[in-house]
DNA sequence: CCGATTTTGTGAACGGGTGCACAAACTCTT
DNA sequence: AAGAGTTTGTGCACCCGTTCACAAAATCGG
């Protein structure tokens, strides 16, 4: 029983569950469950139901034993934890084929994320509009952040200018950024990145499949 | 000294980063560096250079003490190690804005990855080309598999589709999938499934941000 | 040829995450 | 009201990954 909140505590594991959580709650939601049992919130977000409860445990006791959590209430808590009581506003740098498909993705608006500012280098596509969104300048980033009120980012520009784009992002009081553009870029403390890269996934499995085939027994043997 | 190869043993940590590494290999050899030590190479890669030495000997003794590593020689042990000896074939199912995204998306060639077959289940984009590539139906899935040589797939559905294509691929006889689709999915024993979605990233930035807020010192104090 | 310098490869300690197993707590039925 | 059944919250043990620190091995200068 945790009686005192434990505010910056929660292990970065379980962060990055806890979306998961929120998804499967929503869908649960909609199937009308209003009740779950930590076996069943672990099967809707594919994860096992002791790492449920612990993670749930973190931020607090909102289970009763016996019959399980709540869906609507503890996705509230969730919500709360994660900061996502109001919709955080991004911008997208680069408006080429990758920026243009995240500036028009209809899945952030459920997810607490508004795409507020889309900003490019290239002059043939500034003043065009993407999913009702003006593409501006990036020479406008300092600007677009105050009047649109931004707090994170999304890269996906060429790998060679990520790292100057990354740079400009922090200079503008920018600490939340997600690049996708494939490459190592630095940032000083203090401001959070994280990287996204399918090629990479891709090769990942590519070692998996290879050894499947090194092991495999329709391949020729003596 | 690992006399004796460990071909299967590679710890997931270590293989989630060896395509960073060729990445940063890659940037070096193209700055024309072509012998470099694992601060250097751990450098680029954005990571520790302990664990660059200790990753690297999990594929052999491939470095010279008190030289380092030569780029070529070692980038071409990594990409065997990989399996990146030929281009992985791949099928992306979905050609909205993601999917089209992807199919244009030209850092695959570099990283061995190459796009085969675009599916689609809108009989309104069926035939268009995406980069070279015509659009073809869903339907077709286990001839193209066949005919294209495809061992891998990138669901980029709506979340609604996704297990159905899910389980279509497996049946299709694919190993590998990497899943855009906001939602959790299951697969079979021996089926190797990846999972990405930006708005569960941003959300984990969102945590953070909120956290920072949380303990801001320009935030009112009494 | 030898000592100084550099850098790899790895043993060992540490920390965090996962999953099991069970007591505590709640509901329901009789 | 009491026992049977269910599910949470958590202590504990295990495992994997990271980092430190150092011996082994190579180069270089004199």
């Amino acid at each position: 029983m945790t009686i005192l909140r434990n505010p910056a505590g929660i292990p970065d594991a379980t962060v990055a569950r806890l979306p998961l959580y929120l998804r499967a709650l929503d869908e649960l939601a909609e199937q009308g469950t209003d009740v779950c049992s930590s076996e069943h919130l672990a099967n809707a977000a594919g994860v096992n139901s002791a790492i449920v409860r612990k993670d749930l445990s973190h931020l607090g006791s909102y289970g009763t034993r016996g019959v399980g959590y709540e869906v609507t209430y503890l996705s509230e808590q969730i919500a709360t934890v994660v900061g996502q009581t109001q919709p955080w506003h991004v911008a997208i740098i680069g408006a080429g084929h990758l920026g243009s498909a995240l500036a028009a993705y209809q899945g952030f608006g459920p997810r607490g994320v508004k795409v507020a500012a889309v900003l490019e280098a290239d002059p043939e596509l500034i003043g065009t509009t993407i999913d009702g969104v003006v593409v501006r300048s990036i020479e406008a980033l300092t600007e677009v952040v105050k009047t649109e009120d931004i707090s994170m980012a999304i890269i996906a520009t060429p790998p060679a200018a990520a790292q100057e784009i990354v740079d400009r992002l922090v200079d503008a009081g920018l600490h939340s950024i997600l690049n996708f553009a494939p490459t190592a870029v630095k940032v000083p403390d203090g401001v959070d990145l994280r990287q996204v890269d399918v090629a990479v996934e891709l090769q990942i499995l590519g070692y998996h499949a290879h050894q499947r085939s090194a092991a495999d027994p329709t391949a020729v043997s003596s």
